[in-house]
DNA sequence: TATGATTATATGTGTATACATAAAAGTCAA
DNA sequence: TTGACTTTTATGTATACACATATAATCATA
């Protein structure tokens, strides 16, 4: 009985001696088809695992130069952004939500530039999101009209714009930023914590192919923790 | 002249079809087999495109039952952390750093319970990185000696703990996460602002099968971001 | 009717093979 | 010596094929 040699196994096996030190960072490693004859199997083999290595950061490769242990690797990590109700739902909190504002506004300068767009009239919509009745996070969002018309007569009471634009409008790419600022007398009132008192913000603007639909500020109280595996 | 069917433009093209709402999250998608033919390429080139977005998150697969488009996908972005000089750099400024306490100590309950070992003392190094000779995080670590002997005797004033530590000490998994504090005294002297300022915090703790090998926060003033494509 | 065994099926993965492509190294002539 | 070719080589990728494996659906049996 022959137990085949896996992609995962020639991985597992490469990244030990990574670990270990037998390979240091900026080693050159030998050549696909040089391991794919240790390990007796197939170069194709060989190429999924070193592909799957590349991938993570652990190794750069180029051709003619072959595969090389990333020197000074960062430490990267993959961050999942879950809709505010699932996340408010993992911790066990019971979840709910207000619309505090919803309306047309002309968009001041800074959010217009982030939208990249001309459009005057943008529908603007504040929201608090809460666990077992206490603020959770608070969100201040702005929506292109032009990208989401069926969001003008959508019941965000009913569903979060949150969970409604993720369901309903599709996005290509954006971007996203997390940073530290100070709570202004409005913030602080919502979230009921002081004025000043430190505050996890996070910024993101989404688009379709270049046109952008919407952008937001998620601001979340001091003890808020974003956490993830290396 | 034949143009070959790429995995890259399958995907591309299975990409367009999320993205239209022509398969709208929950739906079940073709098969394997069934797409192969309608693009006229080989299982194997439909498989690895659709292996790549389910990889992305954007697609879920099951054996038998198929593949489908992720409901209420989470938004997931991967977060590089460089090493702190490379940060700086990066972002225009002269590195350096000072090391402002170096020294074998005992670790507070909260220390040790992160690094999960018995070791009674520590190494503890707190230090200080500048960008321009201003401020630009505020460090203290952690480093469990059995894990790295070498960094009793590592000259830190030459080569940051962070950098040494990259280059010289593999580590196998770890987590990271973030947060935002307000100032103490100390630490708002360090990194020049008022105490109780909002700060941006990344608390990080790496091991190597098992064994802790170091851990520590990291204090970014107000005004440090964190950025990163969707 | 409930339950356990069987079958069908979609994805998961390894192999051998062929050709593409980027880039380093070598060749050769002006 | 330089610059324009050619060769070599390591990775990149597509293909046809075979078998593995999870699991939904179905069928047989108590």
């Amino acid at each position: 009985m022959k137990t085949p040699i896996t992609h995962q196994s020639v991985r597992t096996n490469l990244l030990g001696r990574i670990h270990s030190g037998e390979w240091s960072p900026g080693i050159v490693i030998p050549g696909e088809a040089e391991l794919a004859i240790e390990f007796g199997c197939s170069r194709t083999t060989v190429n999924r695992a070193l592909r799957q290595l590349a991938d993570e950061g652990l190794v750069e490769r180029r051709r003619k130069r072959g595969t090389i242990v990333t020197p000074l690797p960062s430490a990267r990590t993959t961050l999942e952004i879950p809709i505010v109700r699932k996340e408010v739902e993992g911790r066990g909190g019971a979840y709910a939500h207000h619309i505090l504002l919803n309306e047309m506004a002309t968009a001041p300068a800074s959010v217009a530039a982030r939208l990249n767009t001309t459009a005057k009239s943008l529908l603007h919509l504040n929201t608090l999101h809460l666990s077992d009745g206490k603020p959770f996070m608070y969100e201040e969002r702005w929506i292109n009209p032009a990208a989401a018309p069926a969001a003008a007569t959508a019941d965000f009471e009913a569903i979060s714009p949150n969970e409604w634009l993720v369901q309903e409008v599709p996005y290509s790419d954006g971007d996203i930023s997390f940073s530290a600022c100070a709570a202004t007398a409005k913030v602080a009132s919502l979230l009921e914590t002081d004025e000043g008192a430190p505050l996890f913000l996070i910024e993101r603007t989404t688009r379709m192919y270049g046109d952008a639909i919407t952008t937001l500020k998620m601001y979340y109280p001091e003890g808020f923790r974003m956490t993830s595996k290396l």
